[in-house]
DNA sequence: GTTAGCACTCGACAAAATAGAGTGCTAACA
DNA sequence: TGTTAGCACTCTATTTTGTCGAGTGCTAAC
C-alpha cells in the first residue's frame, strides 16, 4: 500500500484540523472539508489505511483519528507551509526587542519573552556560549583580604566574573600589573584557546604565581560555558491552556521538568550544531518530553554559532508558525547581537 | 463576647488541623482532641461564637470550619510557636549552599533552591540592592566602533556591565584613562552617591567630555537596581501539590501571576525594609494574591540591607517552620555575603 | 454551663440512563 | 473497480438520580 496524492492530502486536512481542535477528527468532518468532494464513507477507508500505515491512531474504537509522530514528521518534512507573520505578530516581537537592551540577559529574557507571547507556547533562550568569543578584557579587583574578583569582557560585550582566593603575599599592584600582563598577552585569543595557552605559553615565567594563575585560568573556563541559571524561560504556564494538559498531574510533570532548567540546557546545547531542530514527539530522549515536540534555532554573531533558542509546546503544535517566528527571531537576534546592543 | 481561653485554645487547635489537613474542621475532632475534655456540642457553641467574632467561617452550613484571615493573623501574632529545623533539614541546606558559590546569581538560586525544596513552598530570592555597596572598579572597555562596555565591582564583590555608546573621537588610551580616573576618585563611594558626585565635583573639569560621563553614570544608575529578571524563583510548581490549587483555573491564574517576576519584585523591594514581615491573604494589595501568604526576611551584609527573600504558599501555611527556615537562611545569607563567597 | 439527642442541610460519590459522535461492514450503484 | 448510502454497533461524555455521612443548630435535660 503506497501513500497517494489523495491519502496525503486527507492526512494534511486531518493533521491541520487536529492542530486547531485538539480532539480526534472524524471522517464525516473531513468528507466536509473543501477540496474534497468524497462521501465520509470513502474517507473512512482511506483514514483506515492511513491507520494501518501508522500515520494515524485511534484513541478508542469509536472516536476519530489522531496523528502520530509519524504524522507530524512526514507533515513538518514535507507538507507543512511556513506561515507568514501578521503585522500584529511582528509588531509585537519588535516591542520586546526594542527595550533598553544594554545586557546580554536582558536580550535573552525579551527574547523569551518575544517568543512566548507570539507563539502561546513555552519559550526557552540559552545565554551565549563564550568559546569562540575573543578575549578584550581581564580585570582583577581586590575584594577584602584573600579575596578578588576576577571580570572577564569578551568581544561581543560579555562580561562575565567569579570571586577567587588570592595568597596574602601578592598585593594590589601586582594584581593590578597581572591583569595588564594577561589582558595584552592574550587580547584576541579565543576563549576556548585561552586555559591552553596560559599552561603552554607561561610555563616558565611567573612560577612563584603558578597556583594563582591557575585559579584565575580555571575560573575563566567555568565562565566561558553558559550555565543552567542561564537559560531564559517564559510563558511555562501556556501550557495550562491546551486541553491535552488539562489534567493536572500531567501539568505537573511537565512544569516541573521545565522548572529544573538543566534539561532544557542540555537540549539546547545539543541543539546548537543546528540551524534549526524539530523534535517531535517520542523522537525526545527525555521520557517527561515524549508527548512535547520542541524546535529549535541558533543565533550568530557573524558566522559562529553563539547558542540557541526555541519553542516547546504539545506535539499538536503549529509547525508553520513556529517555524516562521524562529526564523524572524534568529534573524533578528543575530543582528541584535552584532550590531545593536546599545544603551538606546 | 470575648476571647477567653478557652476560646483562644479551640481556635488554636482548629487552625493546627487545618493546616495539616486542609479541609474545614468539625465539632467532632475538636472534642476528641486530647487536652479538651469537653463534648462536640459545647465546641459547636464555641465555634458558633468564633464565627461570630469573624475568626471562623463555613463553607457551607453542613460543613466544619475553616479559619479567616483574621484568625491566622491573631495565630502568627499570638499563638504560633517557632519550629525547630531538623538535622534533616538542615543538612538539605547544607547541601544546596556548599555548591560552588563563586558568583552572586549562583548563591541567590541555590538560596531560593534550598528555601523551596526544605517548605515545600514557593520560594522567591531578590539580587542585592547595590545602593549602599562601595565602589572598587569601573572599567570601559571598547568593543567595536562606538560601542564599550561598562564594567563595576564593589566592594562585595558584585560586578554589573552595561553597553554604551561611545562617540568616534575618543580614543582607547582615552577610555582607560577615564576608567583609571573614575575609580581612584570615587573609590569607595557609595554606589548611590556617585551620579550625584559626579554631577557635583566634575562640572568643571572634562567639560568636552560631558555628555559621555552622563551616559556612564546614567548605565550605573541604571544598574545599582536590581531588576525584575534578578529575582530567582523555586518550586513554583510546589502548589500544584497543594488541594487549594487543584483546581486548573486557580493554579494557572497563580503561577502566571508569579511567572512574571515583577509583581514579587515589587513585594520583596517593599519588604527589604524590614528584618521580617508576614501578609496574609486580603493584608495582600495585589487581587492574585489574596488567598496566598507571603513571609519574607531580609538578608545583609554587615549592618547594610542588601536584599529580600521570602516564601510564598496558601494562607494554610505552615507558618513557625516556614519562620524558622527564613532565621536560618537569613543568618546563613548575610554569612555568606559577607565573608564565604569564593571558588571552593 | 454542659451535654445528649434529633432533625436537617449539604456535598461527595456511585450507579444508571441518555445522547451523540464515529466506526466497520455490507450491498448497491456508476 | 472505486464510491457511496445505510445500518448496527461501540464507546465516551454528560446528566440524572439515589445514597451516605459528616456536620450543624436547636432543644431539653442534667
Amino acid at each position: 500500500m503506497e501513500l497517494d496524492a489523495r491519502k496525503l492530502g486527507i492526512l494534511k486536512a486531518i493533521i491541520d484540523e487536529y492542530i486547531l481542535s485538539a480532539s480526534p477528527v472524524g471522517s464525516r468532518s473531513i468528507s466536509k472539508h473543501e477540496g474534497f468532494s468524497l462521501s465520509s464513507a470513502t474517507i473512512r477507508n482511506e483514514m483506515a489505511d492511513l491507520e494501518e500505515l501508522g500515520y494515524l491512531e485511534q484513541p478508542h474504537t469509536s472516536a476519530g483519528r489522531v496523528p502520530s509522530d509519524k504524522a507530524y514528521r512526514l507533515y513538518v518534512d514535507q507538507m507543512m507551509q511556513k506561515a507568514t507573520l501578521s503585522d500584529d505578530e511582528v509588531k509585537l516581537i519588535r516591542a520586546h526587542m526594542s527595550a533598553k537592551l544594554d545586557e546580554v540577559e536582558t536580550v535573552m529574557q525579551q527574547t523569551a519573552h518575544a517568543l512566548s507571547a507570539v507563539t502561546h507556547y513555552t519559550a526557552m533562550v540559552m545565554s551565549p556560549m563564550l568559546a569562540a568569543n575573543r578575549l578584550r578584557h581581564i580585570q582583577i579587583v581586590p575584594l577584602r583580604e584573600g579575596r578578588a574578583l576576577v571580570v572577564i569582557v569578551t568581544t561581543a560585550g560579555f562580561a562575565r566574573d567569579a570571586v577567587i582566593r588570592v595568597p596574602e603575599e601578592i598585593t594590589t599592584s601586582e594584581l593590578e600589573r597581572i591583569s595588564r600582563m594577561l589582558t595584552e598577552r592574550f587580547y584576541d585569543c579565543r576563549m576556548d584557546h585561552i586555559a591552553e595557552r596560559v599552561s603552554r605559553e607561561m610555563a616558565g615565567e611567573l612560577s612563584d604565581r603558578k597556583a594563582f594563575l591557575c585559579s584565575i585560568v580555571e575560573a575563566i573556563e567555568r565562565k566561558i560555558e553558559p550555565e543552567t541559571q542561564n537559560v531564559q524561560l517564559s510563558g511555562a504556564t501556556n501550557i495550562l491552556h491546551y486541553p491535552e494538559y488539562s489534567d493536572v498531574n500531567k501539568a505537573k510533570s511537565f512544569l516541573a521538568a521545565v522548572e529544573g532548567r538543566s534539561l532544557l540546557y542540555d537540549l539546547l546545547k545539543r541543539a546548537s550544531k543546528l540551524e534549526f531542530s524539530i523534535t517531535i514527539g517520542a523522537e525526545n530522549q527525555d521520557e517527561l518530553l515524549k508527548d512535547c515536540s520542541i524546535v529549535t534555532a541558533t543565533y550568530q554573531i557573524g558566522d559562529e554559532p553563539l547558542g540557541s533558542f526555541g519553542i516547546i509546546g504539545p506535539t499538536r503544535m503549529n509547525y508553520g508558525k513556529v517555524i516562521s517566528v524562529l526564523e524572524f527571531m534568529r534573524m533578528s537576534l543575530s543582528e541584535i547581537m552584532t550590531n545593536e546592543l546599545d544603551d538606546e
